[in-house]
DNA sequence: AGTATGATTGCCT
DNA sequence: GGCAATCATACTG
């Protein structure tokens, strides 16, 4: 069995690349992590930024663990919080290719198209049956588990501007992973 | 207490 | 491409 070996007390950007081609299940659930955003507490486009409040709490508790969130009233998005406690980073998980438990996410969507099933922060996190219980559990014990990559393989990153932001909108700290059919959009 | 605003998605033209 | 859905949070008064 893989280990994850992945270290979230470094800076988010770093984390953000590190977790291209890792895999993260919940409840067997899941797939290859194909595109990242990363988000800093120095960052004006991180819901950090401000300091802590009750909804971000998470962010700025110890790194290693989900921090949820509604966005648009609508959807749940799934972040891994990076750094240390009391500093407010994390990693936005942007797309997955389903590999895992593909009927059960099939199921939550009401979809069967593969490449749309996690193909976008809300869509993944609808596909993963996230919710607000989900924020601040630790990724190393159920129903989450982290899957380093196989054999440690390399993979071709691409970079470039986060999406759907408004400030630091030229930074370029969303990751995906070169010629997936998985992302949420083209780089 | 009222209002403005999203780290989005899906449907409409 | 445009826009409605839908609501928690943050900000203003």
């Amino acid at each position: 069995m893989a280990t994850s070996g992945i270290d979230f007390s470094q800076s988010s950007d770093t984390v953000a690349q590190a977790l291209i081609g890792m895999t993260v299940l919940i409840d067997g659930a899941g797939g290859r992590i194909v595109e990242t955003e990363a988000y800093d507490q120095h960052d004006p486009a991180s819901h950090s930024f401000a300091g802590a409040t009750p909804r971000n709490a998470a962010m700025f508790g110890p790194p290693g663990r989900a921090y949820v969130y509604r966005s648009y009233g609508i959807h749940w998005c799934l972040n891994f919080v990076c750094r240390e406690e009391g500093y407010g980073a994390g990693v936005l998980i942007r797309a997955l290719e389903p590999t895992h438990g593909i009927a059960s996410l099939q199921a939550r969507r009401g979809l069967d198209d593969l490449r749309l099933l996690c193909a976008g922060p809300g869509r993944l996190g609808q596909a993963l049956g996230i919710d607000r219980s989900f924020n601040n559990l630790r990724l190393d014990e159920p129903p989450f588990e982290l899957l380093g990559r196989p054999h440690a393989e390399p993979v071709a990153l691409l970079s470039g501007p986060r999406v759907g932001i408004s400030k630091a909108a030229d930074v370029p700290w969303r990751f995906g992973l070169a010629g997936s059919r998985f992302l949420s959009r083209g780089f």
